[in-house]
DNA sequence: ATGGACACTTAGCAGAGATGGA
DNA sequence: TCCATCTCTGCTAAGTGTCCAT
């Protein structure tokens, strides 16, 4: 079968291509300029898993949002039964209906034991109490809601609107061709965004400019367009020094007025940064709405420089329960609509008119909300874990397809599988910046070699993923993959897609037929979870002090985080940061000399040396990680691929407190990971 | 299939706030 | 105590994936 070329795809890419990036910095970034070391004896946890035990788990592996029995109507129940064990879920019936009775006791014991305990100890606190149990709610020990329902009763104050313009004081002027020109209010807001902006590389960019000065204009009456005709005319250094002068002063302020502002913002969160739902008060992630500006998207965006324009109530769809107060507008507005939909999560929405596209305001991440789905994702990964051997001797085989399609859905998933590629929608043309996934990758991204670096079938990457960020990787593949590889870019142009037969949708249903709720992205979940557990195993080493058994946790997660290419850019002051540890190191060195020396005549100073000794290698234990750590982002897979209950297990197995490896928030996000995994927890 | 609307997760970065050493 | 540095948080862009109409 011969590869079909889609019509005029020769064409297409060719303008975009042709000035992309000159984002410098990204460029540079690459997977390989990271020069870790890790471990690595397998690719990712694609070779053999690691040993699991044979029996069931007791740690909510079966009592998961989605896999839990009773209450959900479940849609497709036999299919269940392939991967769990009938006498798994009599037990889990049995063990939810006592977790059932203990919640209705815990229940009770709150409206009324708990009543009558704190009765005597007066009303202060009481409340204090109360609002402690309210923080310990543990939404994971509790029915779930069937599909589709998000919640029963949800009331919230509505969105804090951004502040209003304030008008430049008289004395700060704007020049156009040399002459002050006063700017109505309007053109007067939007040139200040710019101002604000003047430092940055991007307002000399040919597209920023243009793109700005088109929308400035609109905003200005019809004189100022007479005048303002160019926008290299326009000087906005008064402007752009007295917003320094500004955040200047705002740093000078003395503390009396800091913490005013804070007890402000205070308030502001205290009204507004919460909400109700269905008895209980949870946090909300961004209840202010985003302040207009100038959008500078990421990469090489077409839309940089455009005004992002301030949102209105009239713009506002306001969402709770029909039952609730419903939030007021602002005096003299009102909300573009309001409605009770309780098959959704967000309570307030808006268009945004950049890329037309929605946006919401949501829950925090520690909401019994974003919990459970966060919680569900985790064993949707691992349900996978339990077929991924049999997926991939489907794909393997499915290399020697007759059909085409089949052939690049199975290549396509080995990527997604092996590299923990994304799965690469499409996006529209000209609405963003030119990046790839999996799925939409180019012949232009991928060079064959049938010989480098002297391994056989090599594969080189080269494209720009999601927020423009660089995916380098040479990797060896097996023959057959090569020799597909070959196959999809026989008689193609560079800019034709590689996987012309393919997309996400066709390849999210394949991966459905394969399990229940399997698509691509889970496989990154998967592999990251998975490197991390293995990582985890092999790096820990059972006698090392805390500061080291943590460096080894930051190698495994750093492990992961290459495999998910989470780059960032090295610190500003990393290499002066890695010198002053290094002063700090040797100076550490000197004193622990003095004080061998000192020891041979004071023996009793032995103390002092173990404590020195102790501060090196704390110091040197940190070096190491910040060099690793140069360009490597650990955040984004600690909060979003890495099953939390690996590492909690890990830190009781160790004795490692759990405060080492997440922060507050990160804590307050995985609560219920915590809570619940042993420090036997297999993912 | 295709495309658009919608909902929700994942992402890096800037600036605020916390920390710790001189 | 001050300042430099480090860590955390907020912000919002940019993805993924589903559903529905055509």
């Amino acid at each position: 079968e011969k590869t079909k070329h889609k019509d005029g795809s020769s064409e297409k890419h060719k303008d975009k291509h042709k000035d992309r990036d000159k984002e410098k910095r990204k460029e540079e970034k690459s997977k390989s300029s990271g020069d870790v070391k890790i471990k690595k004896e397998k690719e990712n946890g694609f070779s053999s898993p690691p040993r699991i035990k044979d029996e069931p788990d007791e740690d909510g592996y079966y009592t998961s949002p989605k896999e839990d029995s009773k209450p959900l109507k479940r849609p497709r129940e036999e299919d269940d039964e392939d991967y769990k064990p009938k006498k798994i879920k009599t037990e889990d019936i049995k063990k939810s209906k006592k977790r059932k009775q203990e919640e209705e006791e815990d229940n009770k014991s709150k409206k009324t034991k708990s009543k009558d305990k704190r009765a005597p100890e007066g009303d202060n606190k009481k409340k204090k109490q109360k609002k402690e149990e309210e923080q310990k709610w543990k939404w994971w020990e509790e029915e779930r809601y069937p599909e589709g329902i998000k919640w029963k009763f949800l009331e919230h104050k509505g969105p804090v609107f951004a502040p209003p313009y304030e008008p430049l004081p008289e004395n700060v002027k704007f020049y156009y061709d040399g002459k002050v020109m006063k700017l109505s209010p309007k053109a007067e807001e939007v040139a200040t965004f710019f101002a604000k902006m003047l430092d940055h590389e991007y307002t000399t960019k040919d597209i920023f400019r243009k793109n700005f000065f088109k929308d400035w204009r609109k905003e200005m009456t019809s004189e100022e367009k007479s005048t303002i005709t160019n926008l290299s005319k326009c000087d906005f250094t008064q402007m752009s020094q007295y917003f320094k002068a500004q955040s200047e002063a705002r740093k000078q302020m003395s503390k009396e007025e800091k913490q005013k502002i804070k007890e402000e913002n205070e308030r502001l969160l205290k009204e507004y940064g919460f909400c109700i739902m269905d008895n209980h008060k949870e946090r909300i992630a961004n209840f202010k709405i985003e302040p207009p500006g100038l959008f500078r998207g990421r990469g090489n965006h077409p839309k940089m420089g455009m005004l992002k324009r301030r949102i209105m109530p009239e713009d506002i769809i306001i969402n709770c329960s029909k039952d609730s107060k419903v939030p007021p507008p602002p005096p003299g507005h009102k909300w573009k609509e309001v409605r009770h939909d309780n098959k959704v999560t967000w309570l307030v929405s808006w268009t945004e008119n950049i890329q037309g596209s929605i946006k919401y305001i949501m829950l925090n991440p520690s909401s019994r909300i974003k919990g459970e789905k966060d919680w569900q994702k985790y064993e949707t990964a691992r349900r996978l874990k339990k077929c991924v051997d049999k997926i991939r001797n489907q794909y393997r085989e499915d290399w020697k397809s007759k059909e085409m399609k089949v052939r690049q859905r199975a290549v396509a998933l080995y990527f997604i599988d092996k590299l923990a590629l994304r799965a690469g929608n499409e996006k529209e043309e000209g609405e963003t910046a030119d990046t790839v996934g999996c799925c939409s990758l180019r012949v232009e991204h991928i060079n064959l070699h049938p010989e480098l670096d002297g391994q056989e079938y090599m594969v080189e990457f080269d494209f720009l993923g999601k927020d423009s960020i660089r995916y380098y990787n040479k990797v060896p593949v097996e023959k057959r993959v090569f020799k597909n590889l070959q196959l999809f870019m026989e008689n193609k142009q560079p800019e034709d897609d590689l996987f012309d037969r393919l997309n996400t949708s066709i390849l999210n249903k394949h991966l459905q037929d394969l399990m229940e709720g399997l698509t691509a992205k889970v496989f990154r979940t998967y592999n990251a979870s998975i490197t991390l557990q293995q990582q985890l195993k092999e790096l820990t080493t059972p006698d090392d002090n805390i500061p080291a058994k943590i460096l080894s946790y930051n190698r495994a997660n750093r492990a992961v985080a290459i495999l998910c290419n989470h780059q960032r850019a090295p610190p500003k002051t990393f290499e002066k940061s890695m010198m002053n540890l290094q002063t700090k190191i040797d100076a550490k060195k000197d004193q622990l000399a003095d004080a061998r020396r000192e020891l041979k005549i004071w023996l009793h100073k032995k103390k002092a040396v173990q404590r020195i000794e102790e501060q090196l290698m704390k110091l040197e234990v940190q070096a190491t990680d910040r060099e690793e750590n140069k360009q490597i982002a650990l955040g984004t897979s600690k909060l979003n691929y890495l099953d939390p209950r690996i590492s909690v297990a890990w830190c009781k197995k160790w004795g490692i407190p759990v405060e080492k490896i997440y922060n507050k928030t990160q804590r307050e996000k995985f609560a219920w990971a915590i809570d619940m995994a042993e420090d036997d927890y297999e993912f």
